[in-house]
DNA sequence: TGACAGTGAGACGTTCGGCGTCTTAGTGTC
DNA sequence: GACACTAAGACGCCGAACGTCTCACTGTCA
C-alpha cells in the first residue's frame, strides 16, 4: 500500500536526521504527513514493531540488489564468490549504516548480530537458496547459506589481514579453501 | 574557567548534532565530560540558562569578529559602512544559523527578533559605542546603534529589491541618504 | 441513498525520561 | 587536616511520548 511506504519513507529520514534514540512516534507521523491513529494501525505495537518493518524492508532491499547482481553466474564457485564480493561492497557502501555504527553502535551491531543475525540468516536463505537448487541439496545449501552468511558479516566488522572478502580473488581463494571443500556439490 | 568552556563547546556541539528540541542536559555533561552536578553548579537553571550563555558567547564572538573587522575606518561614514557590510556577510556566512533558520525558524527568529533583538542592541551598543564616540554624543550613538542593528537584522532576514546592506556601494548610498542626515555628528 | 471502509483529530490514562535539587564519597590542593 | 571542587547518583516532579480508544468526516461501492 501507497501510506504504508509513505511511513517507512518517513521513518528512514527521520531516522537519518535524528537516530534511532531521538525519533519519537509524532516525528514520523508528521513527516509522513499521516495521524498518528493511521500509524498504529498499520503498525500495530507502534515504535518499535515500525522500526522492525523497516529493518525487514532495507534486507529485503538489500537483498534484491544481491540477487540482480549476481545473476548470470555460472557454477557454484562464481555464485558464491560474486555473492559474497557483492555483499561486502554493499555492506561497505552503506553510508547509513556507516552512521549508524559511528552514532549508535550498539544498535548497529545487534542488528548484524545478537538481535538480527538470525533474521538476515532468514533471509538469506529465502533469496539464494532458489539459486543454489542446481548445485547443492536444500540441506546442504542452508547449511552454505548460514556459513557465508555469518563470514560476510564478521569480515565486514572486523576486517581480517589474510582474506579481503570485497575482492575477488582473496574471496575465490578463500572459499575454495575453507567453505567448498565442506560440500558435496549436485552431479 | 576551562570548564565553562569546554561545557559551552560541547552545548554547541550537541546543537548542532540534533537541534535544539532534541537535546538534553544529559547529552551535554556527557558530551562535556562533565557530571550533570557540575554543569548545573555552573549555569544554575540548567538548561535554558545553558543555552542562553551560549547566546551570549556567539553574540560576544560576533562582535569581536566586527570590531576587528571595522578597525582602521576613517569618519563615521566609513565606520558605518564597513560596519553594516561586515556584520551582514557574517550573517549570510553563518552556516549555524542557516541550518537553525531551517530546521526551527521559530527558534531562530525569535533569537533575532522577539526575544534577542534587545539583547543583540544591547551588545551591539557596548562594542561599538566606544567606536562612535569621536563622532556622535553618546545619547545619538546610542540611537544610531538601535536604529542600524534594526536595519541590518531585518535587511538579512527578508532582503529587499532597493538595498543590499551586504555591498558597500549600496549600503554607503542607503546609509547616506536615510541614516546619517538623522544625525548630528560632533565637530 | 445508505452501508461501509479508511482516515484524521484528539481525548485518555500510563509510563518513562528528563529536569532540577540535594547528598555523599572521593580527589587534589594548600 | 581543613578546604574546595567534582563525580556519582538518589530523589520527587513534571511533561512528553506512548499506545489505545472513540468519534466525526470522506469517498466508494451497492
Amino acid at each position: 500500500m501507497a501510506l504504508e511506504r509513505r511511513v517507512l519513507d518517513a521513518t528512514e529520514r527521520c531516522l537519518d536526521r535524528w537516530g534511532r534514540a531521538k525519533v519519537t512516534v509524532d516525528d514520523i507521523a508528521v513527516e509522513a504527513g499521516v495521524s498518528r491513529a493511521t500509524l498504529y494501525r498499520m503498525f500495530p505495537g507502534g515504535r518499535e514493531v515500525l522500526f522492525e518493518a523497516l529493518r525487514v524492508r532495507r534486507l529485503e532491499e538489500f537483498f534484491t540488489e544481491l540477487r540482480q547482481a549476481v545473476q548470470g553466474a555460472v557454477g557454484l564457485e562464481d555464485l558464491l564468490v560474486r555473492t559474497v564480493v557483492h555483499a561486502t561492497g554493499e555492506l561497505r557502501a552503506d553510508e547509513r549504516l556507516a552512521a549508524m555504527l559511528a552514532a549508535e553502535p550498539g544498535e548497529a551491531l545487534s542488528d548484524l548480530t545478537l538481535a538480527g543475525l538470525p533474521r538476515v540468516v532468514r533471509m538469506a536463505t529465502v533469496f539464494l537458496l532458489p539459486m543454489l537448487d542446481p548445485h547443492l541439496s536444500r540441506a546442504e545449501a542452508t547449511r552454505l547459506v548460514d556459513l557465508v552468511s555469518r563470514l560476510v558479516i564478521s569480515y565486514f566488522l572486523a576486517p581480517s589481514d589474510h582474506v579481503d572478502l570485497g575482492d575477488p580473488d582473496s574471496a575465490r581463494a578463500f572459499l575454495a579453501t575453507f567453505v567448498l571443500p565442506s560440500f558435496t556439490t549436485r552431479s
